[in-house]
DNA sequence: CTGAAAGCGCTTACAG
DNA sequence: CTGAAAGCGCTTACAG
């Protein structure tokens, strides 16, 4: 608004602050990054002065000199989804949980969104805008792997959300899917349920899937139950994708009375392609999802899930990579997680209360 | 993992470049940048040499001579909450929006939590870690005017996003609230309803909820409706606030037989104390909400809202910021608002309803 | 405890 | 179209 006004104005550098505090630019330095070896008398001469001229380092003339940025990346991907406008309410938490959760450390949040197809492994550390990364999101990890492993030989500090696996190429920090899926489908065999269709990818592209199916599986196992593979169907995380997925198996005409859906909203779109075919939940067919978020308390019925906790997961990546940075041993880490019953899932205890009463 | 391959590998720069291309270094500087001085055939051999050594411009030495990072920030205003775990959902779906418009001008996102007590006029811009800044988060902006003053005095390039009214200190942009007030009430009263409480703090504190409640007002007014200020109730935007606010209404022995929430998250709190008290929504009282979050329409009843459009609100805010940055010139810009009807302001059609057919 | 000096890796007038 | 040179504003050995 002002262009002459900014213009003629020169910007305050440390020398401006040495003058003033009489001292010399290094000490001006060193007095503003507390370094002990400066005078209680000089650091207060040199901050006054500083506070007087309202002056502030220059990040990038520190970060030039002193190889580290105050900042942490967050690279996030997500494939471009037919409804591009909103991203997935899980990640979504887990941004807002990263981003205070770097406020909290004194670091601030370098935000990419990432496409997975493109080639983002120079970006971050290696143009030096952050002191390290977190990587973030679903997607297929076997892409990955090659290009964590190019970063890792670089020394570039990385931390990976995902599931917990051995032989990781690099720290990663993820909830107990395992444990998570087969407390899922304990919860709906204790239900009464008997034929519990799996929808979501469960391949190894998608480790988080596959050990929420893994631990489905198990369950299954432990009662000596069957497992059909006409129950399992690919889906990604969208309700667009449960959706589908859940046609796909009525279409197979394969009997079920549950859906243990790999995420929130497959869930949530499976619930309404069950209500299109007049099919009741949970009356007729129970359901259950995974991530517990917002909504998931919102949908009618209220979904059954199991909840990731986004704070501490958002906490435990910082404080990981943060300890990265300071060249801190970090190892994996596996958060542990909670089934969260509502009534989309209350098969049998609904079919008790029909006899009973009348809601 | 391996500090000494790490440390052995010294940084490769320009330099390394400029030996391997058989230029100066200057000219691999240019070429880099896509300056047109140089000639097609230098710009492919320093090419070449930058993807053969797998060199990065060093942002911080680039950023230190040229006044420019690449970098938007965004402030995020937030007053810690009771559940301090969940941003508000809305500024969720700005957040993500105003990253992805950043990515598709080329820009990074450095976001900073902000609470709103903090002294953070002097953070950003002065130290050189953006090139603009984004304003985003209800709260008090009279707080904030003279923060925002003093920002613009230093030519620091700034975009708001809140209510767009004369006399702004910075380029804002935002939704028309007045209208999107109008429509609520109007739409109500088009139910047959006629004593509407409005929920929200309707001071100059909250331009945006004041404007939503001076649509609403300037509705009734045109219908002659008289406006009894006991049916209006202070609440921030949290379901908590709305909750509140509906028993002191309640409280108040006043008769109404709608609720206005000036946004979803009171509305849905509104809902749930009605609930409480076995006061149906829509049938004995109707409710509307504003901002159309994700959540507003999986509640129960669907709730009828105004919807922001939130992508859009992202691209312009991003866009505006540029502009700003580029020097050219930008003003406000209010966006315009969409009605959604959804069940629970159903009142009448639902009274209708009931007397024909059972649902 | 403090100062003088080098240098981080670039960009950009200034010359040619 | 390209090169030699200055300098952006810091941090950090090296001396004292």
């Amino acid at each position: 608004m002002d262009p002459v006004r900014v213009r003629s104005k020169k910007r305050i550098t440390s020398f401006d602050i040495a003058e003033l505090a009489g001292v010399s630019q290094a000490t001006v330095s060193r007095a503003l990054r507390g370094d002990p070896s400066v005078s209680g008398e000089t650091r207060r001469r040199v901050e006054a002065a500083a506070t007087a001229l309202n002056y502030t380092v220059d990040k990038s003339a520190s970060n030039l000199r002193g190889r580290l940025t105050g900042t942490l990346a967050l690279l996030f991907f997500e494939d471009p989804t037919p409804d591009d406008s909103r991203i997935n309410p899980f990640f979504l938490s887990m941004l807002g949980s990263i981003t205070r959760a770097c406020a909290r450390h004194g670091y601030d949040l370098l935000i990419s969104f990432q496409e997975l197809a493109r080639d983002w492994h120079a970006d971050f550390a290696e143009s030096k805008k952050a002191d390290g990364i977190i990587l973030l999101g679903y997607g297929d990890y076997l892409t990955h792997t090659s290009r964590l492993e190019k970063l890792r030989a670089r020394g570039t500090k990385l931390v990976c959300w995902g599931a917990v696996l051995p032989e990781q190429p690099c720290v990663t920090i993820g909830c107990d899917n395992f444990s998570g899926g087969r407390s899922v489908t304990e919860h709906l065999l204790d239900q009464g349920c008997r034929r519990i269709a799996f929808l979501g990818d469960a391949s190894q592209h998608f480790p988080e899937f596959q050990e929420r199916y893994r631990g489905h599986i198990q369950a299954l196992r432990t009662r000596g139950l069957p497992v059909d593979e006409a129950l399992q169907v690919d889906a990604e995380s969208s309700q667009h994708s449960g959706r589908r997925a859940t046609e796909a198996l009525l279409a197979r005409g394969v009997a079920f009375d549950a859906i243990f859906a790999a995420s929130d909203l497959i869930a949530i779109g499976a619930i309404g392609a069950l209500s299109e075919q007049g099919i009741d939940v949970p009356f007729e067919v129970a359901v259950a999802g995974y991530d517990d978020i917002p909504m998931a308390s919102f949908v009618t019925p209220a979904l059954t899930t199991v909840q990731q906790d986004t704070q501490r997961a958002g906490e435990v990546l910082v404080d990981s990579l943060v300890r990265l940075i300071h060249n801190e041993p970090v190892a994996s880490k596996m958060l542990p997680m909670k089934l969260i019953v509502r009534r989309s899932s209350l098969w049998q205890e609904i079919v008790h209360a029909e006899c009973a009463r009348e809601d």
